[in-house]
DNA sequence: GGCCAAACTGTTATATTGTTGCAATCCCTC
DNA sequence: GAGGGATTGCAACAATATAACAGTTTGGCC
């Protein structure tokens, strides 16, 4: 078994710029404006492993010296939603970089309690199975939210060796 | 297809009572104290289709004359929680009851955005498959959250037809 | 270039949701 | 009926999110 990322180390200087990259790329397509504000909000999401929370974005972007109110953060994640560059997760009130933006998924979150880090996946068994089951119920499908909380590899094997 | 609980009329007052039944049993057998503010708690989410939010109830032990402040509510909630008697759901923070108290399961919820109406149900493809998928990265699952978003039966048949 | 409309941002205030800490009370057990 | 743990009352506060409105920038168009 590979460890997957984010768990196993990496360059993630460059991981950032790629998500950037890519980000500007689809909003060019897309003819969305991705402004100063929204990219330095997905930066400073994408620099952290973490989940990121709206206030805590918010403090960023004042050490930056740019002043902020929380409507500024607010809409920048909603633009940063919409154009599905990042995830809200709702059992933490925060927010992750998508790693497949651009593509069409359903993301399913690996959320480690003990270091935080978030595992965005996706799945067709998953999605499947969700999508059988609400169609046998007569359901008509908007977003699913599937997020897992328990332990990553590396502190489970933390956990055992101390 | 039959149409499921709760999108079709039933006596709720009986559905409650039978809820209610089951929780004072719960608690019996585990030794814990379904004290008065626990039950009433319980009774109000019960009495509802629609997941309520802590403050809504609230309000409601407030109009029965009971004086009360968030903790008391917050508390109630927490002990409904751990005994598996009510289910938060985290993208409407909100609260619903349980059908499947006493029996150890994960819950999958349908929640429709036009009636507001939240269907639990329990589905061992969906289960399988998200525990196979955690498995595969290492994951060692603590619970599991899946809210689906959309819209009910009855809903896509009243927009319909209007 | 100059103008317009739409989109974006700043700002203030406020709403909603959830927590902390401590004192008082209740209830079971011995 | 005294001790101790669980439960509740209460006041203050922390964290998260939105509303409303004014000002500014941007891009298209003549």
């Amino acid at each position: 078994m590979t460890t997957p990322l984010p768990y196993r180390q990496h360059d993630h200087a460059h991981c950032v710029e790629h998500a950037l990259a890519d980000a500007r790329d689809i909003c060019k397509r897309s003819g969305a404006r991705l402004t100063p504000i929204r990219e330095r909000v997905l930066q400073l999401i994408w620099q952290s492993h973490q989940p990121l929370g709206a206030y805590e974005l918010l403090a960023a972007l004042s050490q930056d010296g740019h002043q902020a109110a929380p409507p500024t953060v607010y809409r920048a994640l909603d633009f940063l939603q919409q154009h599905g560059l990042v995830h809200r997760i709702a059992s933490l009130n925060a927010f992750v970089g998508c790693p497949h933006a651009g593509r069409a998924h359903t993301g399913c979150f690996l959320i480690c309690q003990s270091c935080r880090n978030v595992l965005e996946l996706t799945d067709k068994e998953i999605s499947a199975a969700i999508e059988q089951q609400s169609q046998r119920q007569g359901f008509k499908i908007d977003h699913v939210i599937v997020e897992i909380a328990g332990q990553c590899p590396a502190c489970q094997q933390a956990a055992a060796t101390s």
